[in-house]
DNA sequence: GGGAACTTGGAACGGTCGTTACAAGTTAAA
DNA sequence: TTTAACTTGTAACGACCGTTCCAAGTTCCC
């Protein structure tokens, strides 16, 4: 019978995950991954394909660990339109401060990366934005029922506005934008809904 | 008395400018460059330098001739907020239709590449987003004197926020989002601010 | 213990990266 | 026409790119 990695696949590709986040794919050469994985080049090519399938990997990964728990909790989310301004607070927070600071969201700068018209990329970026704006439409359908929007206030639409405002806070913080001037922008944009 | 430049250096600009557009500095060789402008490496780093300064050259040209015009324009319309519904319009159109459709804002686009922490390239993208800003605000006043806008409207806040939608159209339209969805979430976003 | 299955480190692949050096060519004043 | 200033094409630089290959090592079934 085989013998067994030595490493730890997951633990791997969440270096990665971090590598290609912070300065993304094309800055980042296979040399650095072998570094801060620890892994070797034949473990690398082993377990995870060329650079193309690691980046994969790493956007799947980065997806599933980050973007569908904060989705799946904002969709959830009794409150209604607090369940929104929770949510940009905690984006802004995660942007501007603490260890990931200025790296943006990985799925937002794949969006300007050479590999955004590979298909199965692009796939992966419009699932994801279907996935924010499906959240936010859950939950401003929840502040409708609870009588939280003005009248005449569509959901649909405006699920889609704060989804690219998502995608501007994202841009605009990996410069170092100022937070307390995201969070009174995404306030106004709440302001006209709210009653 | 020295020889004279045997090419036209604003026209091999430009057509680095289209080139790191549409591709990013990281995945552009210079190769690529010198393909394209048809000129030779001497010449290209004797008359731009290396590639960073390149780079940094083809950012502010195209803030001068695609950003400063369109923003001027929006400031200075005497229309309020029938200028701003233009200007997303065109932007949209320009964007996803033409030559120009899927390459995205190569303002948006540098700040998730590998220099957008170099000092200077930082410098250029913050005063972009001020200039932005600052030409929503102009329009924005604008209409609130014409008496367009809601009552409690604040034009600073709203001016950053569409500031930040436009980023996100930018962004969004790299993977060849719907114009018409676009357009529409447009319409979301100024519709509450309207009398 | 023999041996098949698999992992690992390390060397090496050809290619391209950004950059530099230099000889030859061109220009216009002296 | 000499000469200094400058441009241009070509060649080459060392470094790194992503990838592949292979010998050596490890593991577990037989």
């Amino acid at each position: 019978m085989p013998d067994i990695k030595h490493f730890d696949p997951d633990a791997a590709l969440e270096a990665v995950v971090r590598l290609f986040w912070e300065r993304g794919v094309a800055a980042t050469g296979i040399q650095e991954v072998v570094d801060r994985t620890g892994i070797s080049r034949s473990s690398l090519y082993a377990t995870f394909g060329g650079k193309q399938d690691l980046y994969l990997a790493a956007l799947r990964r980065y997806v599933e660990q980050w973007s569908r728990p904060a989705f799946a909790q904002l969709a959830a989310d009794p409150r209604g339109l607090p369940a929104v301004t929770g949510f940009f607070a905690e984006l802004i927070r995660l942007r501007c401060r603490g260890p990931y600071a200025r790296w943006g969201c990985m799925i937002a700068n794949a969006h300007t990366g050479p590999s955004s018209t590979e298909p199965a990329v692009r796939q992966l970026l419009d699932a994801h934005h279907e996935s924010l704006v499906g959240a936010m439409r859950s939950v401003l359908r929840t502040a409708a029922a609870r009588g939280q929007l003005v009248p005449g206030a569509e959901p649909d639409a405006a699920a889609e506005l704060l989804a690219l405002l998502a995608y501007g806070v994202n841009l605009r913080s990996r410069t170092g934008a100022d937070p307390a001037t995201l969070e009174a922008t995404v306030t106004a944009a709440l302001t006209p809904y709210a009653k």
